[in-house]
DNA sequence: TAGATTGTTAATCGATTAACAATC
DNA sequence: TAGATTGTTAATCGATTAACAATC
């Protein structure tokens, strides 16, 4: 019914050490991407003021971000671009197997299980969930195996999972939500136009490519 | 080679009236959505707490988001919601026919084309364009048409084409863009992880969704 | 050492929220 | 009229940027 941000994370930001702002999450991330071209370009030194240049944001910006975390540079050097990369990926877990789900295997459903490619390294796609997992089936052209949304519990009980796609249809997604929130789940990535209402510890993004394109003609002057 | 900020949009945004944030088009956009399904509902009128409450923002902001585009409401009642939407569709230019292109026809692309849920009243889907046009035909499960990017030119010219959706590989994104705002598309929706360097008086928007789960997967503690 | 660049504090900027007179 | 709610100004909050002593 409500509709819903597109960006914002909800739920407790009170991680780990002390009130991490989302949007330093969001540019730690793009820190951890470029660190690891410019390593492949075997630049092993970096300074604030080139990273910031790179990404389009401010020097000071960019060591304020770091200095969330810790001292990760040597003052007239900059910063060791193996080292801070490896610091970034232990902060955002990029390490450890992230465990996802999908439920709701329709048009976008499908498309995203087969497109495949926003699934990068560090994550695994166990299962698909969808009301008719014969139609879904049919339409996936992937090896996943997938199940009746009946059989979430069973499925899940005992299993570590931790994200949660969800491409239902909006009128399903608060019911699905709470289910998975009870079955541990601990975040979802939202792609129906519905607010969810979740527990605290659960994390909630939106993505709404409706919206986006909706956003972008306002600048259209047609 | 550069990474991109996900969700802010770049440009100019001396649109219009004067200095519109970003932030209060987009909320402008899920106020519309509202009003919409209220007008369903049979409900006619509103206040900016109730709006607020149902979109969880405070009610000062929806009062000072509409303020920046004139005065809708009144005072003691609130908003007439079949009125207030009229408005605000006005103001985001959802009546006028908005011409989509999309361009990089593979995985995500295709993916995209064939969903198509993303594309709701007043877009139109025109062409897809690709470097191999006949392999890119196999994938779509469209009746839509698909040409070679060579062929970019050759059909825009002439066209009102206001929004092409980037889903090529990062690599060619910015060759891609330069020749798009030759031909005098205003704005793009990038899937790709590149920044783009464009003219002021375009607009792009980023999308990545392998970013998202990243983000998300920092809140997963596993 | 001289030059460069960090980490961090202070200043600025912008966005959100509160308050309230105007008004239906 | 009394009650409710707007539009708008002022206060608060948070995030970005500037500045600079510390330090390699």
């Amino acid at each position: 019914m409500s509709e819903s941000p597109s960006s914002p994370t909800s739920g407790d930001p009170e991680n780990g050490s002390r009130k991490i702002p989302a949007a330093v999450i969001k540019r730690l991330s793009l820190y951890a991407r470029l660190l690891q071209s410019l390593e492949f370009q075997n630049i092993t030194r970096i300074s604030s003021a080139e990273l910031g240049r790179r990404l389009g944001m401010n020097a000071a910006q960019v060591r304020k971000d770091l200095a969330c975390f810790g001292q990760f540079g040597v003052p007239g050097l900059g910063y060791y671009v193996a080292d801070l990369r490896v610091q970034l990926r232990k902060i955002l877990r990029s390490d450890s197997e992230v465990r996802v789900i999908l439920i709701g295997v329709g048009n976008l459903g499908s498309a995203l299980l087969s497109y495949g490619g926003f699934l990068k390294q560090g994550f695994t796609m166990l299962w698909g969930f969808d009301v008719d997992p014969v139609a879904a089936r049919s339409r996936v052209r992937s090896a996943i195996e997938i199940f009746s949304i009946d059989d979430l519990e069973k499925r899940l009980i005992g299993q570590q999972v931790d994200i949660a796609v969800l491409t239902v249809p909006a009128d399903a997604a608060q019911a699905i939500a709470t289910r998975l929130a009870a079955l541990g789940v601990q975040a979802i990535l939202n792609f129906t136009p519905s607010r969810l209402d979740v527990p605290k510890v659960m994390q909630v993004r939106y993505v709404d490519l409706a919206l986006e394109l909706e956003n972008l003609s306002y600048y259209v002057q047609s």
